[in-house]
DNA sequence: CAAATCCCCTGCAGGC
DNA sequence: TGCCTGCAGGGGATTT
């Protein structure tokens, strides 16, 4: 599922095959997954159009057009994006560029991608501080406190919260909280000034060594050729339920926490306080 | 304000 | 083999 570190891989690729190119040609290929305008719309829009940057906000991938407007896709759970001639499976949209690699396909399996061309305004509505908190690369422990110590809430909430945080997901929480040596059950307002530290200290970490590993691919995620990503090959606890802990040896838990009662976390029950 | 629930959607695992 | 059920989960809307 596209966290921080496989949007950052995925549009890292874009940037280098779609930067400066104009769009010849736009296909919507799945009209449900186009949120706003309507999908000819949008390929009428797109036609003609120079791409002035390729960027991440969050877990967002953003291209900027000449025209002022802003391509906005969000790949939420199985989004991902392909080169080449060949029509990838599950293909919902076709960006067709003047450079040597013309195609760029955005592919979802379950659908739930949503896809969007928004002017600044609009732009700045739906990633404003209001919607989205500040990108989790660079998290502060400083800013994490300030936001959280006096809240009640449990602490996997909270880091998975794009309006605390923009950019870490189920995966990623996990791994920090256990590298950080913090329970996802654990309420905020129990944590100390070290606490916040180390866990700052691990969301960067995480996601860095996710983003040098090229993403995570326990799921369906791939990279713009079709390889998959390695942080799986490394990640120490998500997916490891009754696996030894890297630590202490003892098996890794599964169990949902309260706040999330649809996400499941993973967690060593003595490293985790 | 926080948490629970439902919804969107598809592939896959497990039960029989 | 094949049908059925339940689960996975990002994020938004709605309800408790």
């Amino acid at each position: 599922m596209p966290e921080l570190p496989e949007v950052e891989t995925m549009v890292a690729g874009i940037r280098g095959m779609a930067d400066g190119q104009t769009i010849v040609r736009a296909k919507v290929l799945d009209a449900a997954l186009v949120d706003t305008p309507g999908p000819r719309s949008l390929e009428r829009q797109l036609r003609g159009r120079r791409v002035r940057s390729v960027s991440r906000r969050g877990k967002r991938v953003l291209l900027e057009l000449d025209s002022g407007c802003w391509l906005l896709i969000e790949p939420r759970m199985t989004g991902s994006f392909r080169l080449g001639p060949q029509r990838p499976d599950y293909a919902r949209l076709l960006l067709e560029l003047a450079g040597p690699e013309r195609h760029l396909w955005f592919c979802d399996l379950r659908r739930f991608a949503r896809i969007a061309l928004v002017d600044e305004a609009e732009l700045q509505q739906r990633l404003g501080p209001n919607r989205q908190g500040p990108d989790a690369l660079k998290v502060s422990a400083e800013y994490l406190q300030r936001r959280l110590s006096r809240s009640s809430r449990t602490i996997k909430t909270a880091l998975v919260d794009q309006q605390v945080l923009a950019g870490v997901g189920n995966i990623y929480a996990d791994e920090a909280l256990f590298l950080a040596r913090i329970h996802p059950a654990r309420s905020c307002s129990t944590l100390s000034e070290h606490d916040w530290q180390r866990l700052a200290r691990a969301v960067r970490r995480v996601l860095r060594d996710g983003i040098r590993a090229g993403g995570t691919s326990i799921r369906n995620y791939v990279d713009l050729n079709g390889q998959p990503g390695r942080y799986q090959l490394i990640r120490r606890v998500y997916g490891r339920a009754g696996e030894p802990c890297p630590n202490c040896g003892r098996p890794i838990q599964r169990a949902k926490v309260r706040g999330l009662a649809t996400r499941s976390s993973h967690f060593c029950p003595r490293c985790q306080k």
